[in-house]
DNA sequence: CTTGACTCTCCATCTGACTGGAGAATCTAG
DNA sequence: CTAGATTCTCCAGTCAGATGGAGAGTCAAG
């Protein structure tokens, strides 16, 4: 390797960051990720900042980002694609739409809850109105 | 129509719903409703509750959980399906994740409006290792 | 210089969740 | 009874997000 220190190939990528080595192309191809370069031969090479990536790629989707939401958000990362209000728009959005996010993760919450502990009520009859789950 | 009292046709579901009709047919088909009957000629019936059932779905889909969870979900709500400690155990799991999910949403939060208040900073220089949206 | 592990590109396929359209039947207001 | 709106089934297509495999080239150890 006449490579400069610390670069990884996509396999030791895919090891470390347990993300499929076909899932790293495809993040690269779609932008995601780019590598600091290539062997000789054509193989990639990344700087280990890129497994930080991934984890933050993982835990965006995890969240339900789409891929190219995550996309805009690592642009104005790297780039700092500076005060553009349409991007600062966007971003107080999500933030907003995160705050939405965790009531509607509080109120499943506590349906899913209910319905572990309406197991000790079994005799309880139906109501819809007051259903623990549908409401 | 010779229906019992609140039955509704699709295209009302769907627009009291927000849901297409399309994606009505396909939740039936999937088993995440039931149309309470159908007309004389075919054409599918449902009971009011049937807007609940479909809030319940949007928001438990909107949250990241498949169809095929939320059905899980259904079927425990709807048919009681006792303390089988299987689907017990799929629901703690659920609810322990989806604290996980709140914690996670919180850090993402952090990292979006780390990249507002950034823009006030514009001339410090990236340090990976602080970023605020990579770590 | 050979071998075995690794990687490359290209192209096809898969799953989940819909969405579109054809062609036919149903329903209801006038 | 007829027109127009609504619905039906069936089947095909779409989009996102991967994943699989062929066939060929690269790399590092011995």
């Amino acid at each position: 390797m006449l490579v400069q220190e610390k670069s990884k190939q996509i396999g030791v990528v895919a090891k470390e960051s347990g993300v499929a080595i076909k899932t790293i192309r495809y993040y690269e191809e779609l932008g995601l990720l780019k590598s600091s370069g290539r062997t000789e031969g054509g193989f990639r090479l990344f700087n280990t900042d890129v497994l930080a990536r991934l984890h933050f790629i993982k835990r965006a989707q995890s969240l339900g980002l789409t891929l190219a939401e995550i996309k805009e958000f690592l642009n104005v990362h790297d780039e700092g694609e500076l005060p553009c209000e349409h991007i600062k728009i966007k971003l107080e959005d999500k933030v907003q739409a995160i705050d939405d996010q965790i009531q509607q993760l509080l109120i499943l919450r506590q349906d899913l809850s209910g319905m572990l502990s309406g197991w000790e009520i079994q005799s309880e009859i139906y109501h819809p109105t007051i259903c623990p789950i549908i409401n």
